[in-house]
DNA sequence: GCCGTTTTCGGCCCGACTGTTTTCAGTCG
């Protein structure tokens, strides 16, 4: 049982615990030790055996009791007592926004619902309104909110799908019957949500191939089997396809199975006279095709065939230009890592700066940062800065955007800073004019340099606020501000469509990891990807600059 | 259920919004 399952089964726990009332910080005690395992760098069972479990910050006599037996016999009675008591329904109540685990115990205990599907029925039926303590906008939200969690199932953000992806194919790789391999399709292109993993081998010995599929760990279960073709699903519920083409067909296959079918659709007759013997990579294909190598992100039918035919594709942003990060948090509010361990680990990549960007205090649950905790952090910045060599920490805040557009630190206090990121963490629901007049506030505040993931969208679980993102544009193309690519893989934001029209107005783009682990900084790569997807450039995004050019920008913006 | 030293019991992140109420419980970030 790895860290990932443990976390989950304590999580459902906590979970459990709140459905049936316990003490809340009961199940945030379980709730915190699942946080911990699941960040944890080295396997557990290895702690387990070469330490034991005494060292771990959250675990006390109970708790060990139930990582132990969880740890030798893979399994925990306390966990599937309260399993008796929360059927599984239940607890997917919770997925539904607005709803939380006292209505789900509510309804699950005055009417005995225990699936979404009884559940949506219920509300439709009107009968969710009858129960006390809930109205008619309850129950429309919780209609609203199934049907949100129905269409989402169907898909999964690309910081789930590649790692598995990539799983796989390295899985595959490891077999001599499989002579090529890659991953395709829609998760290739680099598109935020997927709806399934594709996968191309290229193999003569299409049996052992697909005996081989078989037996991935993360495989549940074979929906379809053709001798080179084979669909199932995957451990989270995702699908796959694999394709097996004879090794020789392998670079045409690619461009085929990677899609999209708009990019296709104009060169499919001329992929299907090409004579494949003489092509030994991708790029062979498009050069046979007379185009320059297109790649893959730009696969999208948005007239990047014309531009490949006159061979003036533009030179997207790479991972290699990025020279730094410039939103990252640290202990010093919700990080969990200390100053000193996340420079560290943004050197380790090769980085030449990191901006130390903390919430500002407003934020009370992040223990967001006053001015006086702010100017003593730029000071233990000053200080470990002395200690290094071609790398920088800059100093930073992401301060909040209050309800009225100001921002909750005073001038004087952030024209002291080097990058000054501004976003907004409450008051999503404004109307439209509101957010965008707030927004547009904070644009044009002479020391903001950066807009922090600007719509505040969840993928899958929560649509941007309302919001005039062209006006947003006209301003920050006035102001020379900076927009962000907040790299979580849960919110491209902002998003491709977005990062194009910036472009366009000549608007700069920070590509952010907003890493609140040393783990996460690595998620850039995800910011990196959605802006090669809005055909960006390394003279479009703000952190290819190196160190000098880049303060040098930001003291003339 | 965990933690600690001014505590072995009494705290444990907190403020605002939403939808239900008619003064508040539940949810969220």
């Amino acid at each position: 049982m790895d860290n990932r399952e443990i976390a989950r089964i304590f999580d459902e726990i906590a979970d459990m615990l709140d459905i049936l009332g316990e003490n809340p910080f009961k199940a945030r005690a379980y709730r915190q030790v699942a946080h911990y395992i699941y960040r944890m760098e080295t396997d557990i069972n290895r702690v387990y055996e070469e330490q034991g479990l005494e060292g771990i910050p959250g675990v006390g006599k109970a708790i060990r009791a139930k990582l132990q037996e969880l740890l030798e016999t893979g399994d925990l009675q306390y966990y599937r007592g309260l399993q008796e008591k929360v059927p599984p329904g239940v607890l997917e109540m919770l997925d539904i926004p607005g709803l939380g685990p006292k209505t789900a115990g509510a309804i699950y205990s005055q009417t005995g619902i225990d699936t979404l599907e009884k559940l949506y029925r219920a509300a439709q039926e009107k009968r969710i309104r009858e129960l006390p303590g809930m109205g008619a906008k309850t129950e429309y939200n919780i209609k609203k909110g199934i049907e949100m969690l129905r269409a989402a199932r169907e898909t999964f953000n690309l910081g789930t799908a590649l790692p598995l992806a990539r799983e796989f194919k390295d899985f595959l790789c490891s077999f001599s019957c499989v002579e090529m391999v890659e991953v395709t399709g829609s998760v290739r292109r680099g598109k935020p949500l997927v709806g399934d993993i594709d996968i191309l081998v290229g193999s003569r010995q299409e049996e052992t191939v697909r005996d081989k599929i078989r037996r991935f760990r993360k495989v549940k279960e074979i929906l379809e089997e053709k001798p080179s073709y084979v669909k199932g699903k995957m451990a989270p519920g995702m699908s796959f396809e694999v394709v097996i083409v004879d090794p020789q067909e392998f670079w045409r296959a690619l461009v085929i199975t990677t899609g999209s079918k708009d990019h296709l659709e104009p060169i499919r007759p001329a992929l299907e006279d090409l004579d494949c013997r003489s092509l030994h990579s991708e790029e062979d294909v498009y050069r046979s095709l007379s185009m320059q190598f297109i790649p893959p992100e730009l696969r999208e039918g948005r007239g990047e065939i014309e531009l490949a035919r006159r061979f003036a594709l533009p030179r997207l942003v790479a991972w290699e230009d990025i020279k730094g990060d410039l939103h990252v948090h640290t202990d010093w509010s919700d990080g969990a890592h200390s100053l000193e361990e996340m420079a560290a680990a943004a050197a380790r990549l090769g980085y030449s700066y990191m901006a130390v960007t903390e919430h500002s205090h407003s934020l009370a649950v992040s223990r967001g940062l006053d001015a006086e905790r702010l100017l003593a952090q730029a000071k233990a910045v000053e200080e470990l800065n002395r200690g290094y060599d071609g790398f920088r920490i800059l100093t930073g805040i992401e301060v909040d955007i209050l309800r009225d557009g100001s921002l909750d630190l005073p001038d004087e206090v952030l024209e002291k800073l080097d990058v000054v990121i501004a976003s907004v963490h409450s008051h999503f629901r404004l109307s439209r004019a509101e957010q965008t007049e707030r927004v547009l506030k904070a644009v044009e505040s002479p020391h903001v340099d950066i807009i922090g993931h600007l719509t505040g969208r969840l993928l899958g679980r929560r649509p941007g606020y309302e919001i005039d993102i062209d006006a947003v544009l006209e301003s920050a193309a006035r102001n020379r501000k900076v927009l962000e690519i907040n790299s979580y893989p849960d919110r491209l934001d902002i998003d491709e469509e977005t990062a194009f029209r910036a472009k366009t107005k000549g608007i700069k783009v920070a590509i952010s990891s907003d890493a609140h682990h040393r783990a996460d900084l690595e998620l850039i790569r995800y910011g990196v990807v959605n802006a090669r997807r809005g055909w960006l450039g390394r003279e479009d995004v703000l952190n290819t600059l190196g160190t000098e050019e880049l303060l040098a920008y930001l003291r003339n913006k």
